[in-house]
DNA sequence: AATTGTTTATGCGAAC
DNA sequence: GTTCGCATAAACAATT
């Protein structure tokens, strides 16, 4: 008897809602960040159901990713061009599904006012940092950055990677950490093989309180370093520009 | 023009 | 009986 699969499915509907399908899409990808396409294609990859009226499912998938704040749009960085942005878990939301089982989620994720202003704030100053990047490229003056009034200061991400230039501009960042780690393996076949029994509920189980960067934010990381010493270039006071990169 | 993203509305079943 | 989570439809804006 062949052991239940994500193949098992055949062409009957998962038991995964859309959530739970594009975070487990989000997951899989190196990244954990994924274009609306790579959700689209995870997707109908792996289960046959979805392979016909794209239509419809899909519109509901984009209509789950701008309504649930467990989604974050992330602006395409700029050596990246494409259509659309990236799509990516927002860091609490990392253990919203209870054991990390994909078929039992907890109580809606939604941020309060504050935090989501937050997280636009950031992510209006990573677009206009990505703007400065193309305009830089393009060999228009940069123009000047527009950050956020509210929250400027610096990202604790680049200071673990790499020592803080002092002229840098400061850029707000997500200042979530996960909530707790997750119980259970975040590989797809461990996320989609049932589910293990249940640990008995306990009253005084311990709760983890290490401070666990998420995927989300380990690619955020790689991704503000790179940036960042780009534009340590680009918005330094007293910038000489390099001579031009020869064209391919 | 097609794709991507946002928003509003409605209905259904389960949980409270 | 109300609330919650989810699915679906649809209109529309923005982006490429």
């Amino acid at each position: 008897m062949p052991r239940p699969s994500r193949e098992s499915y055949g062409d009957q509907k998962p038991p995964y809602s859309y959530i739970s399908l594009t975070a487990m899409a989000i997951w899989s990808s190196p990244e954990r960040m994924l274009p609306l396409s790579e959700i689209y294609r995870f997707i109908t990859d792996r289960f046959p159901y979805y392979r016909r009226n794209t239509q419809r499912w899909q519109n509901s998938l984009r209509h789950n990713l701008s309504f649930n704040d467990c989604f974050v749009k992330v602006p395409r960085r700029p050596d990246r061009p494409g259509k659309g942005a990236y799509w990516t878990l927002h860091p609490q939301a990392f253990d919203m599904f209870e054991n990390g089982s994909l078929l039992r989620r907890r109580k809606r994720f939604k941020l309060q006012k504050g935090e989501k202003d937050n997280l636009n704030a950031e992510l209006a100053a990573l677009a206009s940092f990505n703007r400065a990047f193309l305009a830089r490229q393009a060999g228009a003056p940069p123009p000047p950055p527009v950050l956020p009034t509210a929250t400027m200061y610096t990202p604790p991400m680049c200071q673990q990677l790499s020592p803080e230039p002092a002229e840098l501009p400061e850029v707000a960042t997500i200042t979530m950490l996960p909530r707790e780690r997750p119980r259970r393996a975040f590989t797809i076949d461990a996320l989609l093989e049932p589910e293990p029994p249940r640990s008995p509920p306990s009253p005084t189980m311990p709760r983890l309180a290490i401070p666990m960067p998420s995927p989300y934010m380990l690619a955020a990381q790689r991704y503000h370093a790179e940036l960042l010493q780009v534009a340590a270039h680009v918005l330094r006071p007293c910038y000489i520009p390099p001579p031009p990169l020869p064209v391919a």
